[in-house]
DNA sequence: ATAACAATTTAGGTTTGTCTAAAAAAAAAT
DNA sequence: ATTTTTTTTTAGACAAACCTAAATTGTTAT
């Protein structure tokens, strides 16, 4: 089934926004993440029922079908692989890839998704530690303690990230902290909850804990 | 400016039918060239007129201004380099990306399309021997003597081509001739204009004149 | 010079995706 | 158990890009 450049971004919308475990997405979550009226959503949700890519029950909230979620994640396949693209080949930093990857994910063509895979050497993950997923829509499932849940004096080594906005992304630039990075929490201060984290074993600097919620560690 | 997907099109097919010597395009050439009807080509042209990108008197014919030449330029430049990737990259067949090189050309970001063009080495030319315009919309002239026009026993080498339709391209391929292949007429049939033509003094063959027509050397 | 034909434009509609304002349903508060 | 508030849907409009049918302008042939 064909859908439009707009169906796709809601589609994916949707996949995102059941990813931190909601099962039903509402009508003004999809508003506020594609930055439309909510009566918009409910025409689009009417549309793409129809077309069997969602389970909607009017005021109930929605839901991908098989169909959409295997859709959603081929677009997000487009996307990350993209992303990859851009960093490793065109040396694009972390932070400037993701407008672009927004508008490449629509590009129609099966054959050159799978050479690009191929070309780039089949990459797990995309710049920011997401997984990418395959032809059939399954992905290497990334384990997430956030940095603000992990024990005192525990090892640990950067695998992803919460957010991925420019903003946080120039910020651990700045704070010497990629993905893969290896970082022991040295102390945690109880009155902010910020951190004092030791990072690759030569420094030493403070996070805040809003910053520490959104980096993803693989305990070792 | 920013122009739509839409008007990006049209900009590009007006710059490509005048480009065969024409002043002045017609709504009807238009209208052929994109798949629309002539009413359609009409609504557009007086909305391309407002935004100044091109010139446009009733029933008169339509021309670029410099700002839309230079708009259908860089689409052109986007094109092509595109097309080098594909090729060059991916391991994409001539006849397979010009598709998927139509919807690429629309992607906006101008550092991608200097980073891709570094990645490719500065390509002065794509697969089809079209020369890729600078950022500037400067590009190469290639002289075009059709294989049609050739004198007899010139040896000469193929520098592109007028036509690049998948069918046309499959064909070459068969026939062993390529973007730089050595060409010599060693005869031509007067009933037809047919041509028999030694490619790199290996194989002798015999093309039509139709064939030969919309093969493009470089005599030397 | 006029009639016939071809090219182009206008008039009036459709579809897609958006909007605002108003109505209806669900959830929260009293 | 009502009332109030929030969420969601419907109603009615609009812009972009297309269409068909009809009117207009330009061109060619008599
Ligand atoms: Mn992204
Ligand atoms: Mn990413
Ligand atoms: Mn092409
Ligand atoms: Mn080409």
């Amino acid at each position: 089934m064909l859908l439009s450049y707009t169906e796709e971004n809601y589609l994916k919308a949707i996949y995102h926004l059941s990813e931190d475990g909601k099962i039903d997405v509402s009508t003004n979550a999809i508003s506020d993440a594609l930055n439309t009226k909510p009566a918009s959503v409910s025409d689009m949700l009417k549309k793409l029922s129809q077309k069997e890519v969602i389970n909607y029950i009017k005021y109930q909230g929605v839901s991908l079908t098989p169909s959409g979620k295997k859709i959603a994640l081929q677009i997000i396949r487009k996307h990350r692989l993209w992303e990859v693209f851009l960093v490793e080949k065109l040396n694009f930093n972390w932070d400037e890839v993701h407008e672009i990857a927004e508008q490449l994910e629509h590009i129609q063509s099966n054959l050159l998704i799978e050479r690009l895979d191929e070309f780039l050497g089949f990459p797990p993950f995309d710049p920011h530690g997401d997984p990418i997923p395959n032809e059939r829509g399954e992905m290497k499932a990334k384990k997430h303690t956030p940095l603000s849940e992990t024990e005192l004096h525990n090892q640990g080594k950067v695998i992803g990230l919460k957010e991925t906005s420019p903003l946080f992304l120039q910020y651990l630039d700045k704070a010497g902290i990629y993905i893969g990075a290896k970082i022991k929490v040295m102390d945690k201060i109880e009155f902010d909850g910020s951190l004092e984290i030791l990072i690759d074993n030569k420094k030493t600097i403070l996070v805040s804990n809003e910053v520490a919620k959104n980096i993803l560690i693989a305990e070792s």
